[in-house]
DNA sequence: ATGGCGCCTACGAGGCGA
């Protein structure tokens, strides 16, 4: 059987109902990971998702800033939080399926415009969440799991990640100090880059496109900031992978574009 | 060298994204 899981960067859940409904039926994810929701758990449109097939709808949102979400078929084992950073800010949420599988959602901090933490506290603070992190799966107990790891983790870790990587060097999400964490955090968990598994890291790949300079889209000035990691025994079972790019096309998107695997289980 | 746009809150303009 088949599991397809998705993640996607929406950038306020409630201004993308519309391109939810056409992704889910056009894609049908199993398990939909949604981040920067930006709505507190009181006004989340739940209602609306179960509408497009999901049985169960997990959310951890707050005003204005960050919230993820995890869309589900059928129902779960399991679901968890986890705080990071000692910071209460909405950024992780996970379900357990029945077949054991775990799928963690996260939303790692973009880290401000100057990339140096003894300037730039939001700098500091992702440099400490990718730690986090990769403290958090070298964890002996996650190797020998079934586990999906996806989000906007914000790092375009390899040159081909981004559309200009001599250029971008000194840019908040292509540093080689954030590659480096980025790299570290796949060793620490044995992780499999499942982007770079399907498509060689000498092709360009992206996921993500700036509003700020308008054509960026049509000149493909891109990064690849979304992700998903899978444990090393999932391998056999990864099938097929997408970065469905046309959704940064449409009337105003998120500018972030989803990321779906299918996985035999 | 910088900003561009879009979304948030809340009604003017500033915070944030990366």
């Amino acid at each position: 059987m088949s599991l397809r899981i998705a993640t996607w960067n929406i950038n306020s859940i409630r201004q993308r109902l519309g391109h939810l409904k056409d992704f889910t039926d056009s894609h049908g994810p199993d398990v939909l990971c949604l981040q920067e929701t930006k709505v507190q758990d009181s006004e989340f449109p739940l209602s609306d998702l179960e509408s497009m097939g999901y049985e169960e709808v997990f959310f951890h949102g707050q005003k204005s800033y960050n919230g993820v979400a995890i869309l589900c078929k059928k129902a779960v084992q399991s679901h968890q939080k986890i705080v990071w950073c000692n910071k209460d800010d909405r950024r992780h949420l996970s379900v357990t399926l029945n077949n054991g599988l775990e799928v963690h959602n996260f939303y790692v901090p973009s880290g401000g415009p100057i990339p140096d933490p003894e300037q730039n506290d939001k700098f500091a603070h992702k440099i400490q969440f990718l730690k986090e992190m990769a403290k958090w799966v070298k964890n002996p107990d996650i190797k020998d799991k079934k586990l999906i790891l996806v989000g906007d983790l914000n790092v375009a870790p390899l040159e081909k990640d981004v559309w200009n990587h001599k250029k971008l060097l000194k840019s908040v999400g292509h540093t080689p100090l954030e590659s480096d964490l980025m790299a570290g955090l796949r060793q620490s968990g044995d992780l499999i880059d499942v982007g770079r598994h399907f498509v060689p890291d000498d092709q360009p790949l992206y996921s993500w496109w700036g509003y700020r300079y308008k054509p960026s889209f049509e000149k493909d000035y891109g990064w690849r900031l979304d992700h998903i990691l899978a444990t090393q025994s999932l391998k056999p079972a990864l099938k097929k992978f997408e970065i469905v790019r046309h959704t940064r096309g449409w009337e105003k998107p998120s500018d972030h574009v989803p990321n779906v695997v299918d996985i035999d289980v």
